[in-house]
DNA sequence: GAGAACTCTTTTTTT
DNA sequence: AAGAGTTCTC
């Protein structure tokens, strides 16, 4: 192996290149220390892809290493392309082509179990198979272990199988007790017949690719010396995401024989990990010192992103972590807008109260794509399209159901994977009767039994019964007229582009006519989506490539539009930043999540934390938080308390636009040490004692320009002197529907409602029913 | 084999 | 509430 000096030629002075000019010192640095392991620690908005591309750029331009020479992984397809463009503005478009090992850790690892899928008993045409297909695997996998269905669902056997393998984890790596975790005792036994009929189907899964990897390097040291040879430099965005398979991969391929210190990068923002319910470990970098002794820690802590009320605010909230690796964020820039928190009375009004905001900065002259909505969970995002519907508010969904996922693309695409595996019995089962062709549960189940028996696919075995003569009528002639054509196929696929060969193999499937004579009224959507998918085959030089383009990129229709409002998730949100950021929902059970805290205590919460401060540093001058009392969650009217995060936001960084009076739960039900408990309506009609309120009173709406119509009927309703009601009365709610009184305390009652149970509600709410 | 009636489930999401 | 999935019925 060549020395690291004679491997470094220089060609360009370094120091000097332009694409150093505009980097503050901590980038620069990020930049220029090529050698040994770095850790970037780069807070929200601090330049971190700009830093990790002109690093790229820069072990180009200086000579230190070939575009085929650098490994650079991310987790999204996006940030896989956002990199390569802006590598490509900085050297050059060619230079940048040749980045071949440039992509997600995904796609990457199949790169490398295709050149040696023998080694873990696959064939390199093996296919890679989605969620759905897992699941409905581990559904035949515990049917054939006899278990109850009911009990043991394939869903539930997929996230314990994803567990492992995100841990890197294989059959024979589990201790024994682990077998309690699912199944009643048979959780390895489950997953060693999953894992044999996947190498059966001649397939992997998404978690197969890594830890496929990580076999075949510790089981051939030869392998992966010759991959750690290749990967001069290697470099990991979202380093804080990485999951235990990942990391092993990493340290496998940046393991030296002789100790010498790798040439890793990773990028990362321990306070952004939000991923640890799908596997990530924070731990990954906080130990990233200890696992490369002698790392450089950069921290890249300027922002260019945001006011500094909204650092201050993200900041004061993520304080409240522990175990973090510190950074604190500064701006050069002066003043800025405070952050707006505003409590409303239920869901539908805080969605008209957004889409009002929305409407008054536009009228402002901003631009409706400079802002976006961002919730905790998909569900909240409904009363915001209503709004905007009847507001006549254009907006997108970033999210949602992807191309690839859909019935029809599905279909299609199970045919073509058929046509290269035709031992993949998932696709063959899926598309085996669609259209009809005679085969009903029964012969699917015989065709089953057989394959099982005999160890060969369900193509195979339907030839198998073509022979013995098994096959009567109809389906005898359907299923020699089938296999047939998929032979015709596959030959056909050798020759013929990826493109033609699907549109030849819809058409004499049959499958584009079973959309025309269907009355289905999406059907015209559908044959649509399908000319869709063969032109985007057509991209493609080869049908392998364009499979696994399709498996490895769960494209979702990202293109933005101008001139609509962004609604999208906290998740979906992470690396992009806007102008305008509204943050509905913070109440307790929504946000922090109920659901993160149940499972996983403490660290859940952290987790939700983290979440927080994603949200809000996501807005470049204003930050919009709001809370609702009473909210619509599955069907059921249930009343909520404000965020914990809302009490650990900075008191004099938060302007308070709540009218008095408007929430809706007793002062009783505030957590005694809120201090927003003054928000809420009391018996003594209440003291307004945070900065946020005595401002907001000061001012009143003059100011803040937010007329509150529907509270201000509340309000008023509220006023003291309201009727009573006593014990046993009958009374009506808006929202909970009717009711009998079970304990009344001046203004304050405590209501069974019919439909919706016990509740606290103050008398002004209430009617006699 | 299709349609109706029923039950169940319901976060975040990439690959 | 609503969608998905399942079961039942014809």
């Amino acid at each position: 192996m060549p020395s690291l000096s004679e491997r470094a030629r220089p060609t360009a002075p370094a120091q000097n290149a332009p694409y150093l000019d505009d980097l503050n010192d901590a980038q620069r640095d990020a930049v220029l220390t090529t050698e040994g392991p770095v850790l970037m620690l780069a807070g929200a908005g601090t330049g971190k892809t700009k830093a990790l591309t002109t690093r790229i750029a820069h072990l180009l331009a200086s000579g230190r290493a070939n575009p085929w020479e650098i490994l650079a992984v991310t987790f999204t397809n996006k940030a896989a392309r956002e990199m390569r463009d802006r590598v490509a503005s900085l050297v050059g478009s060619e230079r940048a082509e040749g980045l071949r090992w440039m992509g997600t850790f995904h796609s990457v690892a199949a790169q490398i179990l295709r050149r040696h899928a023998e080694v873990v008993g696959l064939k390199p045409s093996f296919t890679i198979i989605d969620t759905d297909d897992q699941i409905r695997l581990c559904k035949q996998v515990i049917e054939a272990a006899g278990l109850d269905e009911k009990r043991w669902t394939g869903r539930g056997m997929a996230a314990v199988i994803d567990g492992w393998k995100n841990a890197g984890q294989r059959p024979s790596d589990l201790a024994h007790h682990e077998a309690d975790v699912f199944g009643d005792g048979k959780a390895i036994a489950l997953y060693r017949e999953y894992q044999d009929r996947l190498i059966t189907l001649n397939a992997a899964d998404f978690g197969d690719l890594l830890v496929h990897n990580l076999t075949i390097f510790r089981s051939n040291p030869d392998i992966q010396a010759e991959y750690h040879r290749r990967f001069r430099y290697m470099l990991v965005d979202e380093y804080q995401d990485t999951n235990v398979a990942q990391y092993l991969w990493l340290r496998l391929l940046a393991k030296t024989s002789d100790d010498t210190p790798p040439n890793i990068c990773v990028v990362g923002d321990d306070d952004q990990s939000i991923y640890g319910w799908r596997g990530a470990e924070v731990e990954n970098i906080l130990r990233f010192e200890k696992d490369f002794p002698g790392a450089k820690v950069i921290r890249l802590e300027q922002n260019y992103r945001s006011t500094q009320p909204i650092l201050n605010a993200a900041g004061a909230i993520i304080s409240n972590n522990k175990g973090r690796l510190g950074k604190d964020l500064w701006t050069e820039q002066e003043g800025g807008e405070l952050i707006k928190l505003r409590g409303v009375w239920d869901g539908e009004e805080e969605a008209r109260q957004v889409a009002e905001d929305i409407e008054s900065e536009q009228m402002k002259g901003r631009s409706l794509s400079d802002m976006a909505v961002l919730v905790r969970a998909s569900f909240q995002m409904r009363a915001f399209e209503e709004r905007f519907n009847t507001n006549g508010i254009p907006y997108q969904v970033v999210g949602g159901p992807r191309f690839y996922e859909r019935e029809e693309t599905r279909d299609a695409l199970a045919y073509l994977r058929l046509v290269r595996n035709p031992a993949d019995d998932l696709s063959f089962s899926r598309v085996i009767n669609k259209p009809r062709r005679g085969f009903g549960d029964k012969t699917l189940a015989q065709l089953n039994v057989l394959a099982r028996k005999n160890g060969i696919s369900m193509a195979a075995a339907g030839q198998l019964m073509l022979e013995t003569n098994e096959l009567k009528g109809k389906a005898k002639g359907a299923m020699a007229t089938f296999l047939l054509s998929l032979e015709r196929w596959a030959r056909e696929a050798e020759t013929m582009k990826p493109a033609e060969l699907a549109e030849m193999v819809l058409e004499e499937a049959g499958y584009t006519d079973y959309w025309k004579n269907s009355k289905n009224v999406q059907a015209p959507t559908k044959l649509e989506n399908l000319k869709e998918l063969v032109n985007a085959a057509s991209e493609f030089d080869t049908l392998a490539g364009y499979l696994d383009h399709v498996s490895l990129v769960a494209e979702r229709s990202t293109e933005s539009e101008d001139g609509q409002v962004w609604l999208m998730t906290l998740h979906a949100a992470k690396g992009l930043e806007f102008p305008v950021v509204f943050l509905p929902g913070w109440e307790e059970e929504i946000f922090p999540s109920r659901r993160s805290i149940d499972e996983n205590g403490q660290v859940g919460l952290e987790e939700e934390r983290r979440l927080a401060y994603v949200g809000i540093t996501r807005a470049r001058e204003s930050c919009r938080i709001s809370f609702a009392s009473n909210r619509q969650v599955y069907g059921r009217w249930q009343n909520s308390l404000p965020s914990r995060f809302i009490d650990e936001l900075p008191e004099e960084e938060v302007d308070v636009l709540s009218e008095p009076g408007l929430y809706g739960v007793s002062a009783r039900e505030m957590p005694a040490q809120s201090r927003f408990a003054d928000l809420v309506l009391d018996d003594s009609a209440s003291t307004y004692q945070t900065p946020g309120w005595k401002r907001a009173r000061q001012y009143g709406r003059q100011q803040t320009n937010e007329p509150i119509e529907g509270t201000a009927r509340l309000i008023a309703s509220s006023a003291p002197g309201d009727e009573t009601f006593c014990k046993g009365e009958r009374v009506a709610h808006k929202k909970f529907g009717e009711g009998t009184v079970l304990r009344a305390e001046g203004t304050k009652l405590e209501v069974e409602f019919d439909d919706v149970g016990v509740k606290k509600v103050i008398s002004s709410f209430l009617t006699a029913a």
